[in-house]
RNA sequence: GUGGCCGUAGCUCAAUUGGUAGAGCAUCAGUCUGUGGAUCUGAGGGCAGUGGGUUCAAAACCCAUCGGCCACC
C-alpha cells in the first residue's frame, strides 16, 4: 500500500493525498462510511459506488464474525465477493465494540472475554485470533485490536489501558508477519493511538504507533463524549507525532464541522454512523445547515432534498415528499436520507480536497464551519 | 317497548370506591460520533356526552336527556 501526498494547505496542516490499495486508489481526505454486517444501512452497493462516490467502505470483525460467520465469507472468496464491492474495504477489529456493546466484558491480558449480544454465548478476542479473522475477511486495511477506553476516564485507567493496548499492538504484528493472507492480495494493518486525553498518554501513544512504521496510523478513542475542543486538541497534539508521509484515521469522527476542523489539523481518513444513523432518525445534513426531516415545517416545503448533490436523490425527491415517507415510517425514507447525508459527506471531503489543492482551503473552511452549524 | 352495562386527551383505557384527572399509543420537539429502522428526554392536548340536582367538595351519588352495546319481549 502507497500514500502520496498531493497538496497540502499553508494555513493549516491538511493535505491532499492518494492512498493505493489492492482494490484501488482511495483520494484523501476521504470520509468511509460504516458498513457493520457487510451492508451499508439502506444503501445498494450500486448507489454506494455511482450515486454517492464511495472510496472504500467499513466492515466490522465482531458483527461479521457473528453473522454470517467466517466460514461462510471464506467460502464467498472474501468480504469484497461476498458483498459485491470491488472498492477497498477496511474493517474494524471489534475492540470499539467491546466498549460499546457488550453488557459483560472482562478485559484480560490475553484478550477479552465478552457475550455475544445476539445469542449471548461467550467469546474470546485476542490480538492473534482476530487477526486471523481480518484474513479471512480479506479487508484491505485492517484494524489493530485496541481497548477504548470511556470518558471520562481516570489518568491510571487510561495509562493502563494504554499500555495493554500496546502490548496487543506488539502481539497483532507479530502475528502477521508468522501468518499469509488468505486470499492473493496485501492486506496493511493500521495499529490505533490510545490515551484518552491526556497529552502525555497520547504522545506516549503516537510514538509506539509509530514506530512500528505501518502503512498508515490511527486515532482511537475520541469522539466518546468529550467536548468537541477537547478532541481537537487531542487530534492536533496526535498528529504532530505521527508521521507525515502515512496516512491519518481519525476513528468515528464526525460531525461536518468536525470532519472539516480535523481535515484541518492532517487527518485524512474518517469514518462515522452518523450520516446514516441519525439520516435514519430523520436527521440531513447540507451545505446550508441541518435539517431534521420529520419538523412540521417541511410539511408543504415542495422544494428539493438538495438540488446541489446530483445523486438522482436529493435533487429528486422533495422535502414535503421526504417528511412524509418518515412520518409514514416507510423505508424509502431510510434510503433517501441515507443516500442523501453520505452524497454530502462524500461531497465535503472533495471539495476540501479540491481546496487545499488550490491553496483556498483555510478561508473556504471558516465559512462552511459556520454555515454547517445552522439549524434550519 | 322493557331491563342491564357503558360514555374521561386524537385513539385504547386508568384513578385505593366523594377531596379539584393519569398512562400507553398518536402529535410536536430534542437526543444520536470505530451502527442503534433502536433508545432516551421534554412539550402540547381533557367545559369528564348534555342539562339539572345533592354536597364545603362530584369523573364518581340522584333525576332527566342524547348516543353506543347486550339481553328479553
Amino acid at each position: 500500500m502507497k500514500f502520496k501526498i498531493v497538496g497540502a494547505d499553508k494555513n493549516s496542516s491538511a493535505r491532499a493525498g492518494e492512498l493505493k490499495t489492492a482494490h484501488g486508489k482511495i483520494e484523501t481526505p476521504i470520509f468511509m462510511p460504516v458498513g457493520t454486517v457487510g451492508s451499508v444501512k439502506a444503501v445498494y452497493q450500486q448507489q454506494l459506488k455511482k450515486d454517492i462516490k464511495a472510496q472504500i467502505i467499513l466492515g466490522n470483525t465482531y458483527h461479521l464474525f457473528l453473522r454470517p460467520g467466517l466460514d461462510v465469507i471464506r467460502e464467498a472468496g472474501g468480504l469484497h465477493k461476498f458483498i459485491g464491492w470491488d472498492k477497498p474495504i477496511l474493517t474494524d477489529s471489534g475492540g470499539y465494540q467491546v466498549f460499546s456493546l457488550a453488557e459483560k466484558r472482562k478485559v484480560k491480558e490475553e484478550g477479552v472475554v465478552f457475550q455475544s449480544h445476539i445469542d449471548g454465548s461467550k467469546l474470546l478476542f485476542t490480538p492473534e485470533n482476530v487477526m486471523d479473522k481480518q484474513r479471512v475477511l480479506g479487508s484491505d486495511i485492517i484494524m489493530a485490536f485496541d481497548e477504548c477506553a470511556p470518558y471520562p476516564c481516570e489518568y491510571s485507567a487510561a495509562k493502563q489501558s494504554m499500555e495493554l493496548t500496546h502490548r496487543w499492538l506488539q502481539r497483532c504484528i507479530s502475528h502477521l508477519k508468522t501468518t499469509k493472507p488468505v486470499y492473493d492480495f496485501e492486506q496493511t494493518l493500521f495499529p490505533i493511538v490510545q490515551g484518552s486525553v491526556y497529552k502525555d498518554l497520547r504522545r506516549q501513544s503516537a510514538e509506539t504507533v509509530s514506530s512500528y512504521e505501518c502503512n498508515g496510523n490511527a486515532i482511537g478513542g475520541l469522539s466518546v463524549g468529550e467536548p468537541a475542543d477537547v478532541m481537537y486538541e487531542m487530534t492536533d497534539w496526535v498528529c504532530s507525532f505521527l508521521p507525515k508521509e502515512k496516512p491519518r484515521y481519525l476513528m468515528g469522527v464526525g460531525t461536518p464541522v468536525n470532519l472539516l476542523e480535523c481535515i484541518a489539523l492532517g487527518i485524512d481518513m474518517f469514518d462515522c454512523v452518523m450520516p446514516t444513523r441519525n439520516g435514519r432518525n430523520g436527521m440531513l445534513f447540507t451545505e446550508q445547515g441541518t435539517m431534521n426531516m420529520k419538523n412540521k415545517k417541511w410539511e408543504k416545503d415542495f422544494s428539493l432534498i438538495d438540488d446541489t448533490l446530483k445523486n438522482g436523490v436529493s435533487n429528486f425527491y422533495s422535502k414535503a415528499y421526504l417528511r412524509h415517507l418518515f412520518v409514514a415510517d416507510e423505508i424509502l425514507a431510510l434510503q433517501i436520507a441515507s443516500v442523501h447525508n453520505l452524497s454530502f459527506y462524500l461531497w465535503l471531503v472533495n471539495k476540501a480536497r479540491k481546496k487545499i489543492i488550490d491553496g483556498t482551503f483555510t478561508s473556504w473552511k471558516n465559512k462552511m464551519v459556520k454555515q454547517l452549524a445552522i439549524r434550519l
